[in-house]
DNA sequence: GCCGTTTTCGGCCCGACTGTTTTCAGTCG
């Protein structure tokens, strides 16, 4: 369920944004931003806090806590109701926008009136913007751009996003008596990284106390359509969810069907075709006679097909129709098999947590070790240096022993400079458990030097991983231009893992390019990259991407035991 | 607006890049 401490902190950041657009002070504006972030990431659920717990929120003082209070209370908060009436919903959505930032966004409305994405692409091909201060061509031609990648992903949410949503449906639902059987389907079965609508089944004898309850949540803020086999609504976030209620016979037919994808279905159904047979939402038949002979389980329906179960995440007509026809099904890597997250941060960079929290959180989850993996020199704004990063690491020889039998890792993220160069000397490097490598800036160099600049980063001997190897963010920045094969020759070659970085913002690499890094070799670590407590469960969505990417246990470095994760550290040193 | 102390106000992540400008503002990480 989304916790009440994502809603305050998107309220927090709502006002942080306003300010900043209305040129207040800018310091101000920097309070409620740090505010947002350490109340979305702090670890209790800020509704079961009173007013001295929400003081000891970081960044939390009484005038933010006083908000955040009122906003508990009566789910609204005046003053910011007050802010967002003085400037139309549509100037901070500009700032969504790459390099557009607030000051840009107001002048533009207070210029030419511009309140909307769609206003600006138009005054820009009106070429109203021209002797407008501050905008040139260039920038005409990199807002259009921009827009175009912001259009292309709209309409879709992040996957942890909808996962909330759906698993607080589905707990709602199987409440209710008459539940057999009760699951989402669709693109969030199949883990794909956005997800468009959410799709939740029934398997009940009576569809209408499911739809009737569906249509009076809390959350849902329009019916879109209401109806005795299915019910849509919108909720307040504006995310379409579909209710089916199937007869409990037809579950597993149902469940197959709704999963898709499209393209896996058409080949399911051709190969019933093939046999005479028909494969519908309701079971598979006997083309003439109609006589029903698989539709209770999923694992009935492919069996009846001559198929084993597939995995919803391999569904997507990549090759797992043919695979399982052949019994040669990936035996695909799960959440359980995790034994340690290898990229994580605290709050001596840019985490939100203590050291000692991450730690105990880490312990919770049963990891067998946890690398502590805060950032190094380089990125400047982060503020490390070597007496830090030093001290860190007598601390955690003081807590090693301390959370059970994990193992505590000392790590760092290295910054990978353009030049491929790193934060610090080899001397200093070989000082660490553990190193990842991360690019983090100098997006735009070339596809020649940016593979370059990976490669070099690979041949370092003490690079064990590439962090968020592309750099993309979803529905907000593409992925830098490399040429991947080249960079997955190279990892294969020096021993070094690829991530599959876990945030859902990232799920970077994508499963596209696990595929085919794996066909070169390429060993991986699915990692969390938290920087808070709250994100060390994200891990199940990199899990998700590496099942899409057919990866099988031994293909993961982090489900190793911790000596053979140690020999592969080493890179064939000593 | 928050924080930390120098306990009552001054500092707040800092540097670089881009596209604009003609010396810099805005944006980003």
């Amino acid at each position: 369920m989304p916790r009440a401490n994502d809603d305050a902190a998107a309220l927090l950041q709502e006002y942080a944004d306003l300010l900043a657009i209305t040129g207040g002070d800018a310091f101000k504006a920097r309070a409620y931003e740090k505010a947002a972030r350490a109340v979305g990431g702090y670890h209790a659920d800020i509704a079961t806090l009173d007013a001295k717990g929400l003081r000891e929120i970081p960044n939390v003082g009484k005038s933010i806590a006083d908000k955040v209070e009122e906003y508990l209370t009566t789910g609204r908060v005046a003053l910011i109701d007050e802010a967002r009436a003085a400037i139309p919903p549509g100037v901070r959505e500009l700032t969504a926008i790459p390099n557009l930032g607030p000051r840009k966004a107001m002048l533009l409305y207070d210029e030419l009136g511009i309140a909307s994405v769609d206003d600006l692409a138009a005054a820009i091909r009106a070429e109203r913007l021209r002797g407008l201060k501050g905008f040139g061509p260039k920038t005409e031609q990199n807002i259009l751009h921009s827009i175009d990648v912001l259009k292309r992903s709209s309409g879709r949410r992040l996957i942890n996003k909808a996962m909330d949503v759906a698993e607080q449906i589905v707990a709602d639902l199987s409440a209710i008596d008459g539940c057999e059987r009760c699951t989402y389907a669709g693109s969030l079965r199949r883990m794909r990284e956005t997800i468009g609508d959410v799709d939740i089944l029934v398997a009940a004898e009576s569809s209408a106390p499911f739809m009737a309850t569906l249509v009076d949540l809390p959350h849902t803020a329009e019916v879109i359509g209401h109806g005795d086999k299915k019910t849509s609504i919108r909720t307040d976030q504006g995310l379409q969810v579909d209710l089916r209620v199937l007869p409990p016979e037809s579950w597993g037919a149902g469940l197959q069907y709704f999963t898709g994808s499209k393209a896996h279905n058409i080949r399911t159904r051709e190969l019933a075709v093939r046999a005479k047979l028909k494969l519908s939402e309701y079971g598979l038949f006997e083309a003439e006679s109609g006589k029903t002979l698989a539709s209770r389980t999923e694992e009935d329906v492919y069996a009846r097909l001559g198929l084993p179960w597939i995995p919803p995440p391999l569904r997507e007509d990549r090759g797992e129709i043919e695979a399982a026809q052949r019994g040669e099904l990936p035996d695909l890597v799960t959440e359980a098999d995790i034994r340690g997250d290898l990229h994580t941060h605290t709050n001596l960079t840019d985490g939100l947590s203590s050291l000692e929290d991450m730690l105990a959180a880490a312990h919770a989850r049963g990891y067998a070790y946890y690398a502590v993996t805060d950032h190094a020199p380089d990125l400047v704004m982060q503020r490390m240096t070597t007496e830090k990063m030093l001290a860190q690491r007598e601390r955690i020889a003081e807590l090693q022993g301390q959370y059970g039998k994990m193992r505590i890792l000392h790590g760092t993220e290295l910054n990978i400079a353009p030049d491929g160069g790193l934060d610090w000397p080899d001397d200093i490097l070989a000082g660490f458990d553990i190193c990842v490598a991360s690019i983090h800036s100098h997006f735009n160099q070339n596809r020649a030097d940016i593979t370059k600049r990976l490669i070099r980063a690979c041949e370092n001997p003490h690079v064990a991983i590439i962090g968020h190897p592309t750099t993309r963010r979803i529905g907000k920045r593409p992925g830098i231009d490399a040429d991947w094969d080249a960079v997955f020759d190279a990892c294969a070659r020096t021993g070094t893992a690829l991530e599959i970085n876990s945030h859902p913002e990232r799920l970077d690499l994508r499963d596209e390019d696990i595929l085919r890094a794996k066909r070169h070799g390429v060993k991986f670590a699915v990692d969390s990259d938290s920087h808070s407590t709250t994100h060390l469960p994200y891990i199940r969505y990199g899990v998700g991407s590496a099942q899409r990417g057919w990866l099988e246990k031994d293909d993961v470095i982090n489900t190793w035991p911790l000596t053979k994760l140690r020999r592969f550290v080493r890179k064939g040193g000593s």
